[in-house]
Parts: C-alpha cells; sequence; structure tokens
RNA sequence: GGGCAGGUACCGAAGUGGACAAACGGGGCUGACUGUAAAUCAGCUGGCAGACGCCUUCGGCGGUUCGAAUCCGUCCCUGCCCA
C-alpha cells in the first residue's frame, strides 16, 4: 500500500510536468484531482481513460500538436488507457479558442479528406499498440436537436462573452457566429461519450476542458475529468502559436532534413520554449543551457543545433538526426551542396529560364527571370544572368539558398 | 424588416473617375553581412512578353463613360443601432 501511493506520487509529478494553466490555484486543484483519480482508479483496478481531441481543419499534423501527443504518451507508458479522438464534427464547427476570427467552414467530405492519415501521423508518437482511435461523428452524427438544447440548458451567453477572445471579436466588431458557441458543448459531449477521466489540450483549451467538459459530466451523472493543460508551443517565427493557416509549423510528416532546418530557423528568443516543450531535456538541464548562453559561454547556433537534433531524434531517430545535421553544416554553414537531390534532364534547345520552369524550381517564368536579376541562380557555384540563354551545360543548379538540381544534358 | 458603416492582393490596410497591377505595414522570396535558414541592412513580391506592350485582379452580376477599385442599379455577405 505504501509502495503504490509512492507509485502514484511519481505519476503525478511526471504527469503535471510542463503543463501551463495561467493559474496556480486551478494548477493545484488539478493535481489533488489527479492524485485521486489515480488512488481510486487503483483501488478499482483499472487504468484511467485519457484523451486528447484534434480537429482534421488540416491535413497536416505539427509539432505543436505532438507536445500534447507527448503527454499521451506518458500516460501510456505508466499503462493508462489512451484515446486519440479524431474530432471530424468538431472540425465543421470550428474551436473559436484559438482564432480571432471565425474558421472557414469545411464540408464533411473535405474533413474525412484531412483526418486521413492523422492517425499514421499521431503513430509518430504514440503507441499503435495501445492507443483507441475514435472519431466523434460516432456520437455527434447521432445529436438530436433536444439532446442540443439540453446541452445548452447548462451554459449562459455571459459566459461565452466573458472569454478574452469573443470579448476581443466584439470589440473589433468582428463577427461571431452563433454555431462557433456549439463547439465547446460538443467537446464537452465527447468527454461524457468517453467517460474520460483525463482529458489533455492546449492551455488555450481552459474553457472548454475545466468549464465545458466538467460540467456536462457532472449534468450526466459523471465524475468530471482532471484537465491536463500544457503550454502552448510558438511557430517557426517564434511569437504566433504554430498553425498550418498562420504558415509556421514544423510537419511532423517530412524529412529530418526539413525538420532539422525548419527549427534552425526558429528565432533565438524562442528556443527555451521549445526546448521545454519539444525535448525530453530536464528543466535543470534547460535551466543549464539558458543560463550558459546568458553568460556567452554556449553559442546560440550551437544550442540551437543542440535543439534541433534533439527533436529530430525524437520523429527520425539519432542516427538521422546526425544525417540531417551534416547535412544542414554542409549546405548552410559551408554552403556546399547536399548529397542527394533531384535530377533533372535538359532537352535540347532549352534556355535557362525553361529549365527553372520545366523543373519546377520556379512557380513562374516572372518569378524564374526574377530570380535570376537577384542572383539567386548558380551552376556550379557560377551565377547565370541570362534568362534566355541556352542552358549552358551539366552539373549542379542552385536557386536561391536551398533548392537544387542534379542536371544532366539528354543525348540527342 | 428599417437606418448607418463596410467588403481591396497571402493577411492587415490606403485609394473614391484617368498618372492603379493598385500606397504603406506584416508575411514570403532574393542578396549582403553574420553566429544560423537568428538579428540587421538592401531589393523583389499577379501572369505573358520583357523594349514598347498585352491579359486577369479591388464581394457577384449588369449599366454609365473614350476610360471604373472609384459613379449608377441590383444581388450576396459583415458590423453597429432600431424592431
Amino acid at each position: 500500500m505504501e509502495q503504490h501511493t509512492l507509485d502514484i506520487e511519481k505519476q503525478v509529478t511526471l504527469l503535471m510536468r510542463g503543463t501551463e494553466y495561467g493559474d496556480e490555484q486551478l494548477k493545484e486543484a488539478m493535481r489533488i484531482e489527479l492524485r485521486q483519480r489515480l488512488i481510486e482508479a487503483q483501488a478499482e483496478g483499472r487504468p484511467l481513460r485519457v484523451y486528447c481531441g484534434y480537429d482534421p481543419t488540416a491535413t497536416d499534423l505539427h509539432l505543436g500538436h505532438t507536445i500534447t501527443m507527448q503527454k499521451l504518451r506518458q500516460f501510456q507508458d505508466l499503462g493508462h488507457h489512451v484515446i486519440f479522438l479524431i474530432g471530424d464534427y468538431t472540425a465543421l464547427v470550428g474551436d473559436p479558442s484559438d482564432k480571432n476570427k471565425a474558421r472557414p467552414i469545411l464540408s464533411h467530405e473535405q474533413v474525412l479528406e484531412n483526418a486521413k492519415t492523422f492517425a499514421e501521423q499521431a503513430f509518430r508518437v504514440l503507441d499503435p499498440e495501445k492507443t483507441e482511435i475514435r472519431y466523434n461523428s460516432e456520437w455527434l452524427g447521432k445529436l438530436t436537436l433536444v439532446d442540443l438544447i439540453y446541452l445548452g440548458q447548462n451554459f449562459t451567453v455571459q459566459q461565452f462573452l466573458a472569454r478574452e477572445n469573443f470579448a476581443k471579436r466584439i470589440k473589433e466588431g468582428s463577427p461571431i457566429f452563433l454555431h462557433e458557441t456549439f463547439y465547446p458543448l460538443l467537446q464537452g459531449y465527447d468527454a461524457v461519450m468517453l467517460k474520460a477521466d483525463v482529458q489533455v489540450g492546449g492551455s488555450d483549451q481552459l474553457f472548454n476542458i475545466i468549464v465545458a467538459g466538467r460540467k456536462l459530466q457532472e449534468v450526466f451523472g459523471q465524475k468530471p475529468l482532471v484537465g491536463i493543460l500544457v503550454d502552448i508551443l510558438p511557430g517557426t517565427d517564434g511569437v504566433q502559436r504554430m498553425s498550418k493557416t498562420t504558415g509556421n509549423i514544423v510537419p511532423i510528416f517530412t524529412t529530418s532534413e526539413d525538420m532539422y532546418g525548419k527549427l534552425m530557423s526558429i528565432p533565438d528568443f524562442a528556443m527555451g520554449k521549445y526546448f521545454r516543450l519539444s525535448t525530453r531535456l530536464t528543466s535543470e538541464e534547460i535551466s543549464a543551457l539558458e543560463a550558459g548562453l546568458a553568460a556567452g559561454k554556449i553559442h546560440p547556433r550551437d544550442a540551437k543545433m543542440r535543439l534541433a537534433r534533439e527533436i529530430v531524434s525524437i520523429f527520425y531517430g539519432s542516427e538521422a538526426a546526425e544525417a540531417a545535421e551534416a547535412a544542414f553544416v554542409q549546405i548552410f554553414q559551408r554552403k556546399d551542396v547536399p548529397e542527394e537531390m533531384d535530377v533533372y534532364q535538359v532537352q535540347p534547345g532549352q534556355s535557362i529560364l525553361d529549365v527553372l520552369v520545366d523543373s519546377g524550381m520556379v512557380d513562374s517564368r516572372s518569378a524564374g527571370r526574377r530570380m535570376i536579376q537577384q542572383n539567386g541562380v548558380r551552376l556550379n557555384g557560377e551565377t547565370l544572368d541570362d534568362p534566355n540563354a541556352p542552358f549552358p551545360g551539366e552539373g549542379i543548379l542552385q536557386v536561391g539558398k536551398r533548392h537544387f538540381r542534379r542536371i544532366i544534358i539528354s543525348k540527342e
């Protein structure tokens, strides 16, 4: 018995690590509830039911999503039951939490298309053997109007208006569509249908999880879930939250080299958050690193390379991470060329511009001309300056900093 | 349903008959520099041709005009106020 409580204490410490509630009291309350729930479940001889929902509003899952996924993984590794919920119906509504404006309307077909590879992407972090995949259309699709009315009776308009993002939109005079207010109800209903003990989410999910989810579970006679809220990862710009629409994502499905490079492009000031949220380094190690940086003992470039290496190795293993680093050093630090690149075969009579466009290295002839004018096109290191000249010969064609093709001349 | 204000490029936002492919800012791209694809500085940022020029784009459609993002009609959408 003594031994078990100790185990639980360790679990609580691990599971609460990296959480962010924006309010110490709430955090403490959740810590206590988590401990209690673990004790109860253990007494009942069952694992906790833990879930996090992901809305397929776009095709790519990205590093930002993996913060909650890593938290799910922790639960999984501790033997708890994890549900990866695909929000194919909530995606139709669009979560107003993280937005300063309404989401564009998607059709259910588009959403399902987006969701196609969600699970596959998630398994880069989660254990496929231990993960239950669900779609919330399963129960949201069956909700009747009466059900919805009943759900709505538990919330007031004032609760919604008080939320920062809605208040902001009201102040700006930008629209808030009625259906957006359904979002928390639907997410809360997910929690009810899943009989969740724990819900993991970003700290922007506070209302949806702590207010809506817990409230509705109580209404349905369930014990309100424990919310595990994690901090939000900024995108590659270092400021705005990572999101596909902002265009600042590090996608999960990409090459190790690309992931490494994207991580190297984050601003120096964002390194701390990335280390804390996306790597396995302990907070002591990170603090030491930051102290070194502040004292000028550690080069920011080296710290960022460490960051990139750490994260890439989580997804691709340490060998691939080292290879990606080597490629990065080769291309960007030594300004050398990569080991591997696509091959393009030049046809007789093609001009330089023809090759740029036809090989897909530029989007249009105008863009190609611009690129040449700006000295962005090189063949074997020699800058090419006449778009209309016949393509001069074989070798390595480079456009901008990071686009390469091996050019061969067709024998004819 | 009525009154008022709006709908401009990837985003924000000027422009209110010709000099508008459309100021400015952000984003993106290129170059220089560097400590890195950070920061900073400079340039570029609809397409075709690249010399003149031509084509598509300012919510949709239709008009007025030699000429419309700009004026008129109509429709759609948003905010505020009223009901």
